[in-house]
DNA sequence: TGTACATCAGTGAACGCGCGTTCACTGATGTAC
DNA sequence: TGTACATCAGTGAACGCGCGTTCACTGATGTAC
């Protein structure tokens, strides 16, 4: 039957938030459009009246959790180094779910359609911006090369972290990479 | 019929090196059996006299491709700095079927079997050491997570070169790596 | 405000396709004598 | 060395399953009057 506007509205933003959580966890490719729209508590039929077709979910999921909120006008960003220490986390890299969807999709994402591709590149530029305030360096360009290292390794760190069966190496890639994010000097 | 024990040795060897190749470029979802066996030169059926499943073959791959020639005896490796430059070059970034393992399926590897994650650990482990050689510092345990923080910024860098669509912001991000991985303060 | 009706998001059965996997068969290989 | 035969990697048709997608239908919503 039809349904108000306002919980149409609302039903898709949950079958965005539930692809977001369980791509991050599984991939594309495991998951089915029936599981993500249970997950929604929907049924799989209605899936068409929000979305073109699989491909198109996984362009708009990719929107919806990596450009929420476009410049949270004002409201404190965590300083650099807090963001750090929560991105190079146990936490974390045990939660792929909740967490940054780069870290858990970028390899796949460059794979995908050229939506994916062009909001995965919006989203890099914003970071590198967000870096660049705080990194060390004598010359605007000089801090931006910077950002753009700590921002790779950050994310390269999370990767590998998730990616070994040793719980100690996984540990000690993530800290060494803060340390090195951390240090002033480089 | 029946084939030569060199030819049945020959052909396995043709699998992983097509499936290794396949699965770079594509992901592991993506690329079926058959394609695999096809680009091969065989017929689909055969796969089973090789592998108990695709499963099987993605652990396979991973090690053929991940650990070949076990710490190939005394040939110089390249110093540090050549493959940092090799790795982090737009021609790496470009030809992903024929580049490092990790780079294109260390996060759908995380997400495979054991025995994948544990070759994934085991090649860290490798590179962690092999960078450790040549990283600064003055005590071994400082060269080491060097290490561990220069390896994260190239895989980082090269996932995320991949990724987004702005051909100039992807060299940037080699170059600003490059550059981050190079410098002797760093 | 109240009533009549067109709209359209949601439902769930159904479709076609291609995937991983199985299997009966083939015939060159490798071995026993 | 030569012969007879058991082995087994390769072949390609077939299987069952579950995927993405479609569609006729439902009935509450939102609108026209």
């Amino acid at each position: 039957m039809k349904i108000s506007r306002d919980k149409l509205i609302e039903n898709r933003q949950r079958i965005l938030d539930a692809a977001a959580r369980m791509f991050r966890e599984r991939g594309f490719e495991a998951v089915t459009v029936s599981e993500v729209m249970k997950a929604a508590d929907l049924t799989h039929g209605g899936f068409y009246n929000h979305f073109k077709s699989k491909d198109d979910l996984i362009a708009k999921t990719f929107a919806h959790a990596l450009l929420p909120a476009p410049t949270n006008d004002g409201s404190a960003e965590p300083a650099m180094v807090d963001y750090a220490r929560a991105y190079l986390s146990g936490a974390h890299r045990d939660a792929p779910g909740s967490g940054c969807m780069l870290s858990a999709l970028a390899a796949e994402g460059a794979r995908c359609n050229d939506e994916t591709r062009k909001v995965m590149g919006e989203a890099t530029r914003a970071q590198i911006a967000r870096f660049a305030a705080t990194a060390p360096g004598t010359t605007a360009e000089a801090r931006r090369r910077a950002a753009i290292a700590r921002w790779s390794a950050m994310l390269g760190a999370v990767i590998l972290a998730r990616a070994i069966d040793d719980t100690a190496l996984s540990d000690e890639i993530l800290s060494a990479t803060l340390e090195a994010v951390e240090a002033p000097g480089s």
